[in-house]
DNA sequence: CAGCATCCTTCGTGATACTG
DNA sequence: CAGTATCACGAAGGATGCTG
């Protein structure tokens, strides 16, 4: 399969849309929350704290400032006591949902061979 | 927008299938080598060493053979001297193509708006 | 309720030197 | 040519305690 559509990645240095796209929702928690937030449409930081399985306090703060400082999420916060903030995805936000669904499609038809390969391989994997 | 499909990840621990997927090509070379190797169908470790940008030696040798642990990409290695060891993408690598197709895509398209975001972002974000 | 501030550990990555 | 081995560092992530 030969696509001579991504040469652009060889020459540029850091302008390379893989690496951008990496260096975005490639952390641990991104692509998750933007998930949960899909599905939910909005919800509040409890709410999602409960919905992501095992994520911390602090990196969900950190991964949703992230995602609002790129346009992905948006916050209101109601000035009230106790505090109120939602969380939403914006329309760029809802643009990453269907790439990530295919990925998504992938990942579930494709680790159970990925799993079993790497069960089968003798040598250690140096990570 | 609702999807009602991916509630499994929130019960789910570790089998979480976008964990799965970051896991395995979320890191910072993975993707670019299963492009490259798209690109050109089969290439020595040296061509790859020169197509990718910045990579090290040893990440380049980490990230060949946690792909081909994981059964993305095939090894011939032709015993000669000097040696020549040429790598393809398996059919499993192949499929892989088309959702980060898809990502790249998107990545192409939003970047701008994603760059522009954070340009007008007031405060600081934490990573 | 929705965070922020620290501290601390681990992992990924890079630099360098050496080998069959 | 195609790696391996070792060292070292910085950043990501986790744990805990505090606040408006």
């Amino acid at each position: 399969m030969k696509k001579e559509n991504l040469k652009k990645c060889e020459g540029d240095r850091d302008d390379c849309p893989i690496k951008d796209v990496l260096a975005r929702i490639g952390d641990k928690w991104s692509m998750l929350t933007v998930i949960m937030l899909s599905d939910h449409d909005t919800l509040r930081f409890n709410e999602l704290h409960q919905l992501i399985d095992n994520i911390s306090q602090k990196m969900l703060t950190v991964t949703l400032k992230t995602l609002e400082a790129d346009g992905l999420v948006s916050r209101k916060m109601y000035p009230q006591i106790p505090p109120k903030v939602e969380y939403t995805l914006t329309a760029l936000g809802e643009s990453l949902v269907p790439p990530l669904m295919t990925l998504y499609d992938w990942a579930n038809k494709s680790m159970p061979a990925i799993k079993a390969s790497r069960e089968h391989y003798g040598q250690p994997v140096p990570r």
